[in-house]
DNA sequence: CCGATCCATAACGATATGGTTATGGGATGC
DNA sequence: GCATCCCATAACCATATCGTTATGGATCGG
């Protein structure tokens, strides 16, 4: 099992709207560089960086240099603390992630 | 009462430990008054107050009260707009919570 | 070599957040 | 009736967060 960021830098990392926008695009279009999130976004590019930064010691981001450019790109094994909080709370969703880890233990060894 | 929250307010409910330990000590004991969770939490029943109301507010809490107590319960249907962000996160969770839901499907019509 | 481009960091201001004490209203007990 | 308990809100303060502009280092094109 890979080793987790803390669970709160991830938590703190996911209310504000541009930093889940950057999540988003990475997720669906692949490694960008922090140019072409700028441009996306509606902030400028030293915010857009500093949201990078948070993202990356959040565990969900992770970089690339090459040259002078900075790919990013998305860590979706860095969502795992959010599962883990959500598994202890409360019996409808254990019971589910509960049963949803033996289908995939069974599913795919 | 709307069904499910803004996404925004359970994103900015979560970061705060003090409204995760309410979370959790809802989830795992069932029903607390307000005065139970003030000696619990390691803050003034102002600040528990307050922190009820985010999140009663976010989906998570659900109030109900009786003569001059307020009884808590954790609402877990309130986490479903994180499931929502994270299906859109990746192919790997994707796919796991297709599983999760094509399960569900099956299990509880 | 020189200007331009990509990016990170510093410095600063506005707003949001989370804590406190103070106040008060409604329910309960004596 | 009156004191007490439970809770919510108001008022206020300290710090965190998020934006900006300014600066500079590193890299590439010509």
């Amino acid at each position: 099992m890979p080793v987790h960021a803390a669970p709160n830098a991830l938590f703190t990392a996911l209310p504000d709207p541009t930093r889940r926008a950057i999540c988003e695009r990475l997720s669906r279009h692949g490694e960008q560089t922090v140019h072409i999130l700028t441009d996306r976004a509606s902030v400028s590019l030293p915010a857009v960086s500093k949201h990078l930064g948070v993202l990356r010691r959040a565990g969900l981001v992770r970089n690339r240099r090459e040259g002078r450019h900075t790919h990013c790109r998305a860590e979706p094994d860095g969502l795992a603390p959010l599962i883990d909080w959500m598994s202890l709370y409360g019996a409808f969703w254990r019971e589910r992630f509960g049963r949803l880890e033996a289908l995939l233990n069974r599913m795919d060894p």
